[in-house]
RNA sequence: GCCCUCGUAGCUCAAUGGAUAGAGCAACGGACUUCUAAUCCGUAGGUUGCAGGUUCGAGCCCUGCCGAGGGCGCCA
């Protein structure tokens, strides 16, 4: 945002060094002042002191000579155009900005950008995020919560950065474990029909049970496999009972979606990996990539270690199809690998999917190196995240039945919510009470997965996460609705302008986070973390909440007024971009 | 046995290698005739698991140890 004032300071930097026959820095490196009601930039030279007392091989007080040198270079630099003041503290180098003209300047760009604040210039690169990958005939929990919500978002942020966005889905609605559920279904509940309701939970109900049929039931593996080699006939009872089947939890899985408002570009199905998986097991095979262990009972697996010559364990060996000819997911995830990049123009492959995934993404991808597919290794990349477990570390199971589902924890939060939406603002009609006990409710339940490292144990419980106070969710929306208030009572904010008063601290802070966005977004897409953007949608939201608490805006003499009510405004939209970010609803009253 | 994460305040979590490690919850004390108190202010709370190392500088990087979780040939 301030590039010219950085390269006219850099270069003074550089005259300086030369002057005192010291190193300059192949690069200045730019810093946050720690914020004291004053904003700035920083750098500091301790990188120079210390290079320079090793280019003279003398020993000197590191520190002491840094903070030398950035009094003498401050002395120097005087008062640049663009700056207040500068200042020489402890070896960093603080130069502070015209108050007045950084305001005007940032809450101008808020207010040009509008929706778009905060997003980058477009980078001409295409990336694909694959996420979600539910199960069909499994049912729907808050364990595969996280993983839709870290997806969508990282999907938003991504495309914020300026990237173009394939978002794909991977739907797992083939394998043993379906076929385990076509053969209970078959068995106990032919010509039954799913619920109107929470299909996703019925669907899981039977492969519980189904799970347990079949460990009381020594004939049920060789049953299930027939069932399987019967698929790959259309017209057979199986294929038919699939597909069937498979549609009811579509269906679910697209109410769900919806509720969520989540949407995918290219949805890939694990059925239709069957065929070009096991041609390409046939080629791995030729390659000698492949060990093919079927005459003697066994299954194709590559033996990574050993084609890499490893001393170690590290790749193990990765099973691509079982001794009967049928292949696994692993076979699976190859083929559909490819397929990404055949059918689309990818700078990224993206998987999102959770840690205990790690051992078979590199499995994956390290195959798919030694196939000759080197080109695609800086292409494709998993990003790992912890799992949803409950209080006591319990894992949340569908093979077991243990499971919070998720319409249940959407019912709840929402219910929750309308009754402190009734209790708070009692004046609201009841559709708009609903719907913001569901904008709400949504975001209660998301903010929790996005706001912590990809790579920390979430732990669901229903206390938690139904507590709306502090740092959650309805606190930012909150001071969305506030900001939203003002503006509707004062009737919009016009044109920004340079204040014409002298700020309140918790105005300079406030412009100051609004200012961090558009950075925080790149960070946020490059690291692939939400959390960054949870991190600054909290601290605008508290730097707003203290200023309404301290700056009155309505009330305010002009030109105080008017400046304050364009930086309501900027504070809202970027509230509200922070909150698309991340899949969350802004809501305009509560 | 091998590999991968995590360990920060009583609890849940933050913190580009950078300045005095910060929030929320819980506890205690304050602020609503005022732009919505789902808010704000204050008090208290720390040997960043332990020991070395790299660096001008380490919660962050490296090594070892301790503790917790996860993964490892025919589930996905």
């Amino acid at each position: 945002m301030f590039d010219a004032e950085k390269q006219a300071i850099e270069a003074r930097l550089r005259t300086f060094c030369e002057a005192q026959g010291l190193p300059a820095p192949d690069q200045v490196q730019w810093s946050q002042i720690p914020f004291a009601g004053e904003w700035g930039i920083s750098t500091s030279l301790f990188q120079i002191a210390a290079d320079s007392a090793r280019q003279s091989g003398q020993k000197v007080n590191v520190p002491q000579r840094a903070s030398e040198l950035a009094e003498a270079l401050a002395a120097e630099l005087g008062t640049p155009p663009g700056f207040s003041r500068v200042e020489a503290v402890r070896g960093y180098l603080n130069l502070y900005f015209a108050a007045t003209d950084y305001a005007a300047r940032v809450l101008q760009d808020v207010a040009a950008a509008g929706e778009q604040y905060g997003h980058g210039a477009p980078k001409g690169e295409q990336i694909m995020l694959e996420y979600s990958q539910p199960n069909t005939h499994k049912a729907f929990h808050v364990g595969h919560l996280r993983n839709m919500i870290l997806g969508a978002a990282l999907c938003n942020i991504i495309e914020a950065a300026g990237y173009q966005m394939v978002r794909a889905n991977y739907i797992g609605d083939f394998g043993k474990d379906v076929m385990k559920w076509v053969w209970n279904y078959k068995a106990r509940h032919m010509g039954e029909q799913p619920p109107a309701e929470d299909v996703t939970r019925w669907m899981g109900d039977l492969y519980a049970e189904a799970s347990r049929q079949l460990e009381n039931n020594p004939d049920g593996e060789t049953e299930i496999r027939a069932l399987f080699n019967q698929w790959e006939d259309p017209d057979s009872e199986a294929h038919q009972l699939w597909q069937l089947t498979r549609q009811w939890s579509l269906d679910g899985f697209n109410e769900i979606y919806d509720l969520m408002g989540i949407r995918f570009d290219r949805i890939y199905y694990e059925s239709e990996m069957e065929k070009p998986s096991k041609q390409m097991v046939t080629q791995l095979i030729a390659e000698g990539i492949a060990t093919d262990e079927r005459s003697e009972d066994g299954p194709v697996v590559v033996k990574l270690d050993q084609l890499l010559g490893l001393e170690q364990e590290k790749f193990r060996v990765m099973v691509l199809m079982r001794s009967d000819g049928t292949a696994l997911y692993g076979a699976w995830d190859l083929a559909l690998a490819l397929a990404k990049f055949r059918e689309y123009e990818l700078a990224k492959s993206i998987y999102v999917v959770d840690v205990r995934q790690s051992l078979h993404f590199q499995q994956v991808f390290k195959t798919l190196e030694l196939a000759g597919h080197s080109d695609l290794m800086k292409k494709v990349l998993h990003i790992p995240y912890e799992v949803v477990n409950l209080p006591g570390n319990i894992i949340l199971s569908s093979r077991e039945g243990v499971v919070v589902l998720l319409e249940e924890l959407i019912r709840e939060a929402t219910r929750r919510t309308g009754e402190i939406v009734a209790e708070k603002n009692p004046e609201l009609d009841a559709a708009t009470r609903a719907q913001v006990a569901r904008q709400v409710g949504l975001a209660a339940i998301k903010y929790p997965m996005l706001a912590r490292e990809n790579t920390k144990i979430a732990t669901f419980d229903w206390e938690a996460a139904l507590d709306f106070n502090g740092q959650a969710a309805p606190y930012m929306q909150y001071a969305h609705v506030r900001a939203n208030s003002i503006l509707r009572r004062a009737g919009g904010a016009s044109a920004a302008a340079a204040p014409g008063h002298e700020l309140h601290k918790s105005e300079i802070e406030l412009i100051d986070l609004i200012s961090q966005l558009p950075d925080t977004v790149q960070r946020a897409a490059a690291e692939y973390k939400t959390l960054h953007i949870t991190n600054l949608a909290y601290e605008i939201a508290k730097a707003f909440n203290d200023f309404y608490n301290q700056c009155p805006v309505l009330g305010a003499e002009e030109p105080a007024r008017s400046f304050r009510l364009g930086l309501v405004a900027a504070a809202k939209q970027a509230l509200a971009n922070c909150l698309a970010l991340l899949g969350i609803e802004a809501p305009e009253v509560m």
